[in-house]
RNA sequence: GGUCCCAUAGCUCAGCUGGAUAGAGCAACUGAUUUCUAAUCAGUAGGUCUCAGGUUCGAAUCCUGAUGGGAUCACCA
């Protein structure tokens, strides 16, 4: 549309002998109620035409449609231009933009991201918090690789650490030697059973304390079990052969469990880093920081960032007893996860609840001088809430991940059959499709709303598959290749055609749009923007379904650039719902 | 208390780099299937865009303040 602009820039010029900027032109695609598919807002230009916004609109409307063959016709209502572009710049557009095969590839840009995201505890299973962490963290790093990005996907796993030592011990205490196999259990369940057991018995021992007098500080801290845990965790920094052993066999358990949950979700990893391994990282840092004077020392030995100038507070960065905090950690994780790979931009997909923590992180980085700090980004997304309020994992108050996608799966078998469509397929072609639909439906929900917002999910309200969901979308991909296959003509050349009707010339100006909707997703790192196209365009689509017949169309040539139309419909659907990490089925 | 985020139809959400009569879906109601998949389409109804100011030719959108909701401000992670 630059050309529009370029144009307008020329008509301002030659009308009103005044220069004005490309960015002023505000360029929108017109309302639906109105005539034509791109609108100039012309009231800006009034202050120099010293004419009616009407008037001014027609002058301007009246050089472009001189200047540029490609405008057929024009209007004006109050100050905006409303510009019909011709039907064969529109047919141009599907041939020579849309169909070709590089269509919304983008070239390499020559940059490198890393999205980390999932970087689950291995103390329970993923619960629909993850969920949505885990989707919008793949969706990104799809959409960033669309956009030309060259993208690693790591995972920060949590595996260490007071936490972990709770479900070990409650393991220990009353586990009676259970394991994945015994039970049958998945493992990362069996675990997390654990972690629900030691909160249980802690409770239990914190009520008995404080009915001797303690008070619940004091119960807290005094409890036998919190007491063994700690001793548990400090056996694990001494690399005790016993407690090691334990953490690596129900790590094990856990990371299995973890697995199937992510093959399910169809998520994967390029890179897993272990806290394991980087917790005591960003030592180097802290003494990097005191000698260019960025931290400072405390008379106890503590070291600290002072960034009240930035409007932060004070910020502890090693304690006292010279041992790390989370924070330090992370310097030395964002120093590692640079020099590893040498990134670009590296972004961090984490629950809202930590903005505050990523904008110290973010700063002190800078403060330092790292010169890659200016790549780093915290996608923060808001919490999935219950009606029930917030899911803790401790009270087992959450919606297991592995439990839901169940539940979606035989949801979408049961509308499926309800439909009898897919009759003729096989068991595991059907079993396929469950799973595509139910997940679809599922990941359409998660990411169809802006990260930033918090989500609310009522279990007792399942997901709906109507409307402004994933089956839609699915379901309108499946409808245009059940027509495709059934054509028997061959429809890959360009044929001439001269004239659209309006749903034809809609669909086409949708698909145009799809390759800036990619950029501006990546550019603001925002999966919804792609799924509310892509709803848009499967609206778009059926739509024109219904209006007009594809293989029983007037003539021969129409039938086929009404296939061709389709087909392109199908490869946009299809790359667009990849990108959100949604398949898309043959048939449904 | 300081800081950050959110507030649009009964419900779930779009729209937010200022532009036309604020849009979808669900739920409710009406209609469309001898014709390519009705998980569809067309329509009816539903709004003081939380409130009050301000900037502007023009504000759901920007600014200030208030109200409501959430998060965060640990020698926890």
């Amino acid at each position: 549309m630059d050309f529009i602009i370029e144009a307008v820039l020329k008509a301002v010029k030659h009308l009103y002998q005044t220069d004005i900027t490309a960015d002023s032109v505000n360029l929108q695609e017109t309302r639906k109620e109105f005539e034509g598919q791109v609108t100039i807002v012309t009231f800006p230009f009034i202050k120099f035409s010293c004419k009616s916004p009407e008037q001014t609109g027609a002058e301007i409307g009246e050089y472009l449609k001189e200047s540029l063959p490609q405008i057929a016709a024009f209007n004006t209502v109050k100050g905006f231009l409303n510009i019909s572009l011709t039907d064969t710049y529109w047919i141009d557009k599907l041939y020579q933009e849309i169909l070709p095969e590089d269509f919304a590839v983008f070239k390499p840009n020559g940059k490198k991201v890393m999205v980390e995201y999932s970087s689950p505890n291995t103390n329970k299973p993923l619960h629909l918090g993850h969920v949505r962490n885990n989707l919008l963290g793949f969706s990104l790093a799809q959409i960033l690789s669309a956009a030309g990005y060259e993208v690693i996907k790591a995972n920060l796993v949590n595996d260490r650490g007071i936490h972990i030592c709770k479900s070990m011990l409650a393991w220990q205490l009353y586990g009676n030697g259970e394991t994945p196999i015994s039970t049958g259990e998945k493992g990362d369940h069996l675990v997390g059973k654990y972690y629900v057991i030691f909160d249980k018995e802690y409770k239990k021992e914190i009520e008995f304390l404080k009915s001797e007098g303690q008070t619940e500080d004091e119960a807290k801290k005094n409890a036998p079990l919190i007491k063994s845990a700690q001793e548990m965790l400090q056996k694990w920094e001494a690399g005790d052969e016993e407690v090691i052993n334990l953490w690596k066999t129900m790590n094990t358990w856990v990371y299995d469990g973890f697995g199937k949950t992510y093959n399910r979700l169809g998520v994967e990893f390029d890179k897993f880093y272990y806290e394991s391994n980087t917790y005591l990282l960003g030592k180097d840092i802290v003494e990097e920081g005191l000698a260019k004077g960025v931290f400072f020392e405390k008379p106890d030995g503590s070291v600290w960032i002072d960034l009240t100038a930035d409007g932060l507070d004070e910020k502890l960065v090693r304690r006292s007893d010279g041992t790390s905090v989370y924070i330090t950690q992370d310097l030395g994780t964002a120093q590692l996860k640079y020099d590893d790979f040498d990134v670009n931009e590296s972004i961090y997909v984490v629950g809202n609840e930590q903005d505050y923590h990523f904008k110290v992180l973010f700063l002190i980085l800078q403060k330092l001088g790292k010169s890659w700090a200016k790549g780093l980004y915290h996608l923060s997304y808001g919490m999935v809430d219950l009606p029930s309020g917030k899911m803790k994992s401790r009270e087992g108050t959450v919606v297991d991940a592995d439990d839901l996608i169940d539940e979606m799966e035989k949801t979408a078998k049961e509308q499926t059959e309800a439909l009898g469509k897919v009759n003729g397929s096989t068991e595991e072609e059907k079993l396929h499709l469950y799973h595509t639909i139910g997940m679809g439906a599922l990941k359409y929900f998660l990411l169809k709303v802006d990260p930033k917002k918090r989500l609310l999910f009522d279990p007792n309200e399942s997901v709906d598959f109507q409307g402004h969901t994933g089956p839609f979308i699915q379901y309108t991909h499946a409808r245009i290749k059940s027509v495709l296959s059934r054509a028997e003509v061959d429809f890959t050349n360009q044929i001439d055609i001269t004239a659209l009707d309006a749903v034809e010339r809609d669909l086409i100006v949708v698909l145009t749009q799809y390759p800036a909707i990619v950029s501006e997703a990546a550019s603001s790192h925002n999966p919804a923007l792609i799924a509310n196209y892509i709803y848009e365009l499967a609206k778009t689509y059926n739509k024109f379904y219904h209006e007009k017949s594809i293989l029983q169309a007037e003539d021969g040539l129409l039938k086929i650039f009404r296939l061709q139309l389709s087909s392109a419909s199908a490869k946009v659907i299809s790359k667009g719902m990849a990108l959100l990490g949604i398949e898309v089925p043959e048939r449904m």
